[in-house]
DNA sequence: CAACGGACCTGCCTGC
DNA sequence: TGCAGGCAGGTCCGTT
């Protein structure tokens, strides 16, 4: 579910609730995450002021005194601001609550995301140490993609989609990047010129911006701090619109597999 | 090494 | 209506 718009969408929406709390008591209900959730992850965070709450790729980072609670929402995890009255929904499975009336909850049907504790500098973990330029960051330039992709034969909607190169691209937003930068989906990365990674990076800040001001994606699940969906898919130009027509020339939409991920373009305003 | 496929899960939709 | 099959927003890991 969650690209970099959904996540930090979700970490904006948590901030203000938990920030300078302290977490009072942790309640995991279903410990099988992608990584298990640490047997001790109580004794970490009970008695501790949440110090800031950031986020790197898609990585959610909750800081308190001595370590970071590394929260990854995987495919269909989200984060919800409730009260520890309310009754867990089936796949809610871990709460950390805050004295008697606030609670973080966090429901992952998939179980593909993860909670993991490190006493350490988080951005020194290994999940982390190894990835890309934040997309939003300034320094991000097509002129870094250019010079790193060279010589590369994977086709650039995957290697857009690597977190070596950039981070927080998923389907959705490499698909729409892709089309706004007017490049083929399957064209080599290491075949692509300067001035289409220009573009390309521009089209990247432009559709996470976008998608950010809207409250996210919402496709199936996605659903915000209070429980409320995301508006940008109005705004999709091609990702799931196989078969309908482009929104700039008419033509109809195509979709392509790369790999194993479907990959949605228009033939036309795309080469 | 880069590149690829498989793996991890549940839920939802389609088609028989 | 039931059931099998395919697909889904991520990304690590093992194998070529």
């Amino acid at each position: 579910m969650p690209e970099l718009p959904e996540v930090e969408t979700t970490r904006r929406g948590i901030a203000p609730h938990i920030l300078a709390n302290r977490v009072t008591a942790v309640v995991v209900r279903e410990p099988r995450l992608r990584w298990p959730v640490p047997e001790d992850l109580a004794d970490c965070l009970v008695g501790r002021v949440i110090r800031a709450v950031e986020r790197r790729a898609k990585y959610l980072l909750l800081r308190v005194d001595g370590g970071t609670l590394i929260v990854h929402l995987g495919m269909s995890g989200s984060l919800r601001v409730t009260s520890p009255e309310m009754s867990p929904r089936k796949h809610d499975h871990v709460d950390l609550i805050f004295g008697d009336s606030l609670c973080l909850r966090y429901h992952d049907p998939r179980r593909f995301g993860c909670l993991l504790w490190t006493p350490d500098d988080p951005l020194n973990h290994p999940l982390l140490a190894e990835l890309g330029p934040e997309p939003l960051d300034p320094a991000f330039s097509g002129d870094d993609l250019y010079r790193a992709s060279r010589g590369s034969k994977v086709a650039v909607k995957p290697y857009l989609m690597d977190g070596k190169h950039v981070v927080g691209i998923g389907n959705i937003y490499a698909s729409e990047a892709l089309f706004r930068a007017g490049i083929h989906p399957q064209r080599a990365a290491g075949a692509t010129g300067l001035i289409r990674y220009r573009a390309l990076a521009q089209a990247v800040r432009d559709v996470l911006s976008e998608a950010l001001e809207q409250g996210g994606t919402t496709l199936r699940d996605f659903v915000n701090e209070a429980g409320k969906p995301g508006y940008f898919q109005q705004t999709l130009n091609v990702y799931g619109r196989e078969g309908e027509p482009c929104k700039r020339c008419d033509s109809p939409i195509r979709q392509l597999k790369l790999g194993q991920r479907a990959s949605f373009y228009c033939p036309r305003c795309q080469r």
